[in-house]
RNA sequence: GCCCCCAUCGUCUAGCCCGGUCAGGACACCACCCUUUCAAGGUGGACACACGGGUUCGAAUCCCGUUGGGGGUACCA
C-alpha cells in the first residue's frame, strides 16, 4: 500500500467477475486473488461483480458460495458485490445507444436457421460465421417477428490485444462474427454486459482467466463502437488437475469451500494459489501482506499449471507447525464441535502441542486429538499391534513400569521419562524394548505422539489403569 | 475442421527480454542420520531445457517447422 497509483489522477480499478453457475473453484479464486493483490499493490480499487445474466444457469446457492469463499479468504471488495441482474436498465440504455449510433442492428434469423447454416458449413468442413444476413435490413419478415441485436464489426483489418502477460495477440477481423449482444427476449449477453459494466465501473485493468482470451477481440470492438478507450488486459493461464485435465472433485477438491472443510487454512490457499502462476525468485511461502507488497503481473508465467495437492499439504503443515498452539486449537474448534467433542477440555492445550507437528490439515490435527477424548481405563487394541508387542513377558514388563511410574510427582512428561529411564537402567533394558509395548497398552496402537507426553495428557489414573490392565 | 495460446526435473518454478552459469530452488521420491513409534528436523541422491531445422564461434535463451497440451468456435459465462 506504499506503492503509488499510476498517476494519482486515474486510480487503478480491477474487478473479479465470476458467474454463479457452480462452486467457486480454485481457478476462480486465483483470478480473484491476482486482481485483489494487483489492486492492493497499486493502491487501486477491487470490485466484485456477479455475472448472473444467464437466468437458466445462475443459482442463488452459487452466489452464496462465491460470497462465502471470498469472505473466508479475507478478500474483501472495495466496491460491490454488484449483480448484473440488477443492472438491466443500464444494458438496455447502452444497447439503444449503440443502435442509435449504428454500432448494433437487429437480426431476425432464427436460431434454427442459424443452426442449419452452421451444419451446412460443417459438412463442407468450413468454419461458420454469421453471414450478416440482416445487416442491411430495417424490418423483419413480419411486424412481430422475434429478433436479436448484433454488433456491427469491421469486415476486415485486425485487432490486437496488447496483453500484459501474453504480449501482443493479433486477430484477423475475418475470424470474428457480428455476435449477439442481446437475446430475443431483450436480455443482454455476456460479451455485451462485461463491456458495458467495465466501462461503467471505470475498470482500468481486466485480469481474467485465459479462457476469455478469445472473447477479447470482440470486446475490444465494443469499446471502439462505444468510442471509449480500452482497458488493459491480462490473461492468466489455466489451472489443471494432477492428470493435466480440467480440475474437478476427482482431484481431491475443486471448490474452495471444500478446502475449508478439508482443514486447509485460508492463508495457505492464498499463498499457494499466488505461487501457482506467479513467482518471486525462489520464495515459496508468502504472507498476505507480502503478497500485497510484492505481487506483479510481470512475474506471471504464461503456461498452464497443475494443482499439486502434495505441495499444498506441505505448506499447510508448515503453517500449522509455525502457529501458536492456542491459535491452532482455536482453528480446530469448529472441527471438534462438528465431531461432538468438547473443545473446552482442560487437557486440550497440552494435547494440541503433540498433534501440531504431525498434522498437515486441521482435520488431521483433530483426528490426532480424538484419541485423547477417550478417558476410559481400558482401550481396544489394534489386533496386529497387540499380537506383536503384548507378549506375556512384555505385559509383565509394562505392569512393572506402571508400578515404577505410579509415585512420580508431578505427573509431567520429563519426570515420567526420568523415572522410566531409571527403571530401565536397573534392568539393563533399552527404551526400544518397552516403548512399543507400553504404547500399545496405553493407546491401543503403535503410532502416537511421544509416550510420556501422552501419559501426561491422560493423567495418572488413566495411564496406570491402562498399563496395569494388560496383565 | 478452423482460430488462438502454451511448452525447463513427476509437480510448482528461476534462468529467456539483453545468447556463454556444473540449468538454481521448492514439493514429491530414494538413502542415510537423529529417534521409544509416527511425525518434524538434518545430510546426501536420482530427476528437466518436447522434437527437428536454422542463425551464431557458442542456443534452454533468437527464428521457422513438427509434435504435444490447453482454450475458443452459442440467443453460456
Amino acid at each position: 500500500m506504499t506503492a503509488p497509483a499510476s498517476d494519482g489522477a486515474s486510480p487503478i480499478r480491477v474487478r473479479f467477475a465470476p458467474s454463479p453457475t457452480g462452486d467457486l473453484h480454485v481457478g476462480g479464486v486465483r483470478t480473484a486473488l491476482y486482481n485483489w493483490l494487483f489492486a492492493r499493490r497499486q493502491g487501486g480499487v477491487f470490485i466484485l461483480r456477479v455475472e448472473d445474466t444467464d437466468e437458466a444457469r445462475s443459482t442463488e446457492q452459487s452466489t452464496r458460495a462465491i460470497l462465502d469463499g471470498m469472505a473466508w479468504l479475507g478478500m474483501h471488495a472495495d466496491e460491490g458485490p454488484f449483480f448484473q441482474s440488477d443492472r438491466t436498465e443500464l444494458y438496455r440504455a447502452k444497447l439503444a445507444e449503440l443502435v442509435a449510433s449504428g454500432g448494433a442492428y437487429r437480426c431476425w434469423c432464427s436460431k434454427e436457421t442459424l443452426d442449419e447454416r452452421r451444419a451446412a458449413f460443417e459438412r463442407e468442413k468450413k468454419s461458420f460465421r454469421y453471414e450478416r444476413t440482416c445487416r442491411g435490413r430495417t424490418e423483419g419478415p413480419s411486424p412481430d417477428a422475434p429478433f436479436v441485436y448484433r454488433a456491427k464489426l469491421p469486415a476486415d483489418g485486425e485487432v490486437v490485444v496488447d496483453d500484459l502477460i501474453l504480449g501482443e495477440v493479433v486477430t484477423d477481423n475475418r475470424e470474428l462474427d457480428d455476435f449477439v449482444l442481446a437475446r430475443g427476449n431483450g436480455s443482454p449477453v455476456y460479451n455485451f454486459c462485461v463491456v458495458v459494466d467495465d466501462i461503467d465501473m471505470r475498470v482500468t485493468h481486466v485480469i481474467r482467466g485465459g479462457d476469455h482470451l478469445a472473447n477479447t477481440p470482440k470486446q475490444i470492438h465494443l469499446y471502439d463502437l462505444f468510442g471509449v478507450p480500452r482497458p488493459k488486459f491480462a490473461h492468466l493461464p489455466m489451472i489443471h488437475g494432477m492428470d493435466g485435465k480440467k480440475l474437478s472433485k476427482r482431484h481431491g477438491a475443486a471448490s474452495i469451500m471444500q478446502f475449508k472443510e478439508l482443514g486447509y487454512l485460508p492463508e495457505t490457499m492464498l499463498s499457494f494459489l499466488a505461487r501457482l502462476g506467479w513467482s518471486h525468485g525462489d520464495q515459496e511461502v508468502f504472507e498476505v501482506e507480502e503478497l500485497q507488497r510484492l505481487f506483479d503481473l510481470k512475474e506471471c508465467g504464461k503456461s498452464a499449471g497443475i494443482f499439486d495437492m502434495k505441495k499444498l499439504d506441505w505448506q499447510n503443515g508448515l503453517r500449522i507447525r509455525q502457529m501458536a498452539p492456542v491459535a491452532l486449537l482455536d482453528r480446530c474448534k469448529p472441527f471438534l464441535d462438528a465431531k461432538g467433542l468438547d473443545s473446552s477440555a482442560a487437557w486440550l492445550p497440552r494435547a494440541v502441542v503433540l498433534v501440531q507437528e504431525r498434522a498437515r490439515t486441521l482435520v488431521e490435527a483433530v483426528n490426532g486429538l480424538t484419541m485423547f477424548f477417550d478417558r476410559g481405563t481400558t482401550v481396544k487394541f489394534d489386533e496386529k499391534s497387540a499380537t506383536k508387542f503384548l507378549t506375556p513377558a512384555n505385559r509383565a514388563l509394562v505392569a512393572e513400569l506402571a508400578d515404577c511410574l505410579a509415585p512420580v510427582e508431578p505427573w509431567l512428561s520429563p519426570d515420567l521419562e526420568r523415572a522410566a529411564t531409571a527403571f530401565l537402567a536397573e534392568r539393563g533394558l533399552d527404551m526400544k524394548q518397552v516403548g512399543q509395548p507400553a504404547r500399545v497398552a496405553l493407546t491401543g496402537g503403535t503410532v502416537s505422539p511421544p509416550l510420556f507426553d501422552c501419559m501426561e495428557v491422560w493423567g495418572r489414573d488413566v495411564t496406570l489403569a491402562r498399563l496395569r490392565g494388560v496383565v
